[in-house]
DNA sequence: CCGTATCCACCGGGATACTG
DNA sequence: CAGTATCCCGGTGGATACGG
């Protein structure tokens, strides 16, 4: 099987493993630890700065204010700000943010039919022997 | 909305967005840089080390050995030894593990399909006004 | 050929403090 | 409320050298 990069490769049916590939940089954003979370709590919807920091647990402040900035010229969400006191800002996803909810629940499906079996492979892969 | 850990609606585990929630856990470690880059190599079939190594342009020594001892500690592949010399090791993957091409192939999809779209939306953004 | 071991630079990301 | 600014620690991962 073979993927050409993005169908931008130089030769043609080119290897999507290259380094550099554009496609590989996108999977690296949307792979990242927090831009998942935030799609899934981003929902159907739109949500403040603070809720969306409430649903995250674990998330900083820093952490959120940079994924959804990425996010933001990503073209994934958009941001809206009131100008009232106290200030007001709403996040939401574009078309293409969106799009991406797909392929990120069926990583979440997958992830929970299997989790059960990879931990207890987990477990024997480390039994002492 | 509320989902709840493991996806399982209303009830027991809790949100999916609590820390050290098993879901997370299982999507930090197939979101990883590399992981993603691995299965797509090992593809349908077979593959010796160094076949992966050449194939997955810019991955380490180190980094592919580790991603692969972490597969294998999942259930994701599997790894033969052939006590010959010099020495010969093959790589498959699991059932597990070729289950998670499809959701995989669904996020290189998009990566494909909308990477126009976001290079497009950084420049916009970059843009100095 | 297929690793493991060691060293080390880099930066992701938390904690904290401060603004509009 | 929704950030920005700073400091700083720990882990990630590359480079290199060596071993079975």
């Amino acid at each position: 099987m073979v993927t050409t990069c993005a169908g931008v490769s130089a030769a043609p049916g080119g290897d999507p493993y290259q380094q550099g590939c554009p496609t590989r940089r996108i999977l690296d954003r949307i792979g990242d630890r927090w831009t998942v979370l935030v799609v899934g709590a981003l929902g159907d919807g739109t949500a403040r700065f603070s809720e969306l920091k409430r649903r995250i647990e674990g998330i900083s402040q820093k952490m959120l204010t940079q994924t959804l900035r990425e996010m933001e010229r990503d073209g994934l969400v958009t941001r809206t700000m009131y100008a009232q006191v106290p200030v007001r800002v709403e996040y939401q996803l574009t078309d293409a943010g969106m799009s991406l909810r797909g392929p990120l629940k069926a990583l979440e499906e997958w992830s929970i039919e299997h989790l059960g079996m990879v931990m207890t492979a987990q477990q024997v892969y480390d039994q002492p022997s």
